[in-house]
This record gives C-alpha cells, structure tokens and sequence, in this order.
DNA sequence: GGGAGTGTATGGTTTTCATCGAACACTCTG
DNA sequence: CAGAGTGTTCGATGAAAACCATACACTCCC
C-alpha cells in the first residue's frame, strides 16, 4: 500500500486562527521559546530539525517547548526521516496577530 | 514647606523603553492583567482608582498585578487623594512596542 | 536485524507565580 | 483624634510550569 512514508503518529498543530491571545503571549514569553522563534526566523524553512537549536535544556524540555509552540500556531513541524523538522508560520500566525512576530524579531537578541 | 501634597512613597516606575520584550509579553499573558489593561483602556486617563475594576480576585493580588503592570511600562499611577488612579501608557508603550496594545485590546473580551 | 540518531512520553523534583489573610501606612471626614 | 476607605507589605499556601533522567518508538544505514 503507498501510503506514507512515516509510521509515525504526525504532530498536532494548532492553526493561528483558533489561538487566543493569551496563549500566543504565554507561549512567546519565555526565554528559551523566544531564543527558539528567533532562531528559526533566521533560518530557511524545513532546514532546521528539533535538535538543532542552541538552548540549554535538555531533550525533553525542548521536545515540551515545541509542543508549545505549535499549540500556539507558532511552528509548524514535519518528518523528515528521523528527524522532525521546523518552519515558522509567519504568514498565517502574521495574519492572525498583526506586527506580533515583527515586534519579538526585531530585538536585540542578547537578554 | 511647600512640597508634595502626599507623603506616601510614590510608586516605582519603569519606562516602556527599558522594557525587555520578555517582561512586556509576560505581563500581559496573565487573564487579571490583560482584563486591567482592557477595562483601563475603555476609561478616560486617571479616571479610574486601583479598586474599580471589576476583577475576580482580593486586594493584595490586584496590587501585586498593578505593580507587574507598573514594572511592564503599561499603566502610570498618581496618588490622588486616600485613592491611587491609573493611567493607560497607550503613546510610550505602543513607541516601545508598536502594535502589541492594539493587539490586546482589538481581541475578543470573552476569553 | 542490530545499532546509532532523533524525538516523544512518563514520573518526579524544583522553581515560579498567583492568591489569600492579616497587619500596616496613609488620606480624608466626622 | 477616632474611624472609614484605600492600597501596600508580609508570610504562607497551592497550582502551574520548567526541568531532568529514564525509558520508549520510529527511521535510517550497515
């Protein structure tokens, strides 16, 4: 049967639309997710797997965070292989939160 | 002497523009908070005293959440009287961060 | 199929934060 | 000056969240 490809169960995500403020600030107001977001933003979509980000939790609490941010409408994720790769979702979490992503980018990234 | 008509020590406050972004999204990812700024910004400036707001929670946790408001760059107080009134910092905060009030406050009140 | 690489789930610890009750300080009014 | 009204401070409590170590699931490559 051609299915696809990952056995694996796919991540759920949360489209920006359903996402209250509340959740979309509580998720942005944490250092290591804002570090994450940053990051990502600065990097070309799907090119960046969940490990490959410079934070200083372990797995788990990494893997948590991510959960996190789709729950917010943040990333979206993908298998790729064994590796789950990122994207974020500047379009649609743009639309939903106008100038939100703009304002946590432009920062200055040491805090 | 003709000084200061209060004698109370005038609480500490911080300008929008010393204001990381970290403080600013945490403080407002807080439903008591995000329903003082809301309610404050539908109020005429120095219209409203710290205990006219309609929030489910007592006197000690509203002033602990007046004082993260304080420390974010959002509200300014001024003794007036035995009563402390506020005051939405809509031009410095929205010059700090533009667009983050106008996202928190064009949202759905029911939340 | 075995093993390395990658991410998730679970259980338990620690930290952070919102909250309350009670005590205190200040202002105004009677 | 006594008392009511208003807000802050303190200490303690409870809930939420971040974190880690371990164990597990899945994919790829040899």
């Amino acid at each position: 049967m051609a299915e696809r490809t990952s056995h694996r169960a796919a991540p759920e995500h949360a489209h920006p639309d359903e996402v209250p403020v509340l959740t979309a600030l509580a998720a942005l107001a944490d250092p290591v997710r804002l570090r994450l977001v940053r990051e990502l933003a600065g990097s070309p979509e799907w090119s960046r797997s969940c490990g490959s980000f410079d934070v200083p939790v372990g797995k788990a609490a990494l893997s948590h965070h991510f959960a996190v941010l789709r729950g917010a409408g943040l990333v979206e994720q993908r298998d790729e292989g064994p590796k789950r790769v990122n994207r974020l979702r500047r379009a649609e979490f743009d639309a939903r939160f106008p100038g939100l992503l703009a304002l946590v980018l432009r920062e200055e990234p040491t805090l």
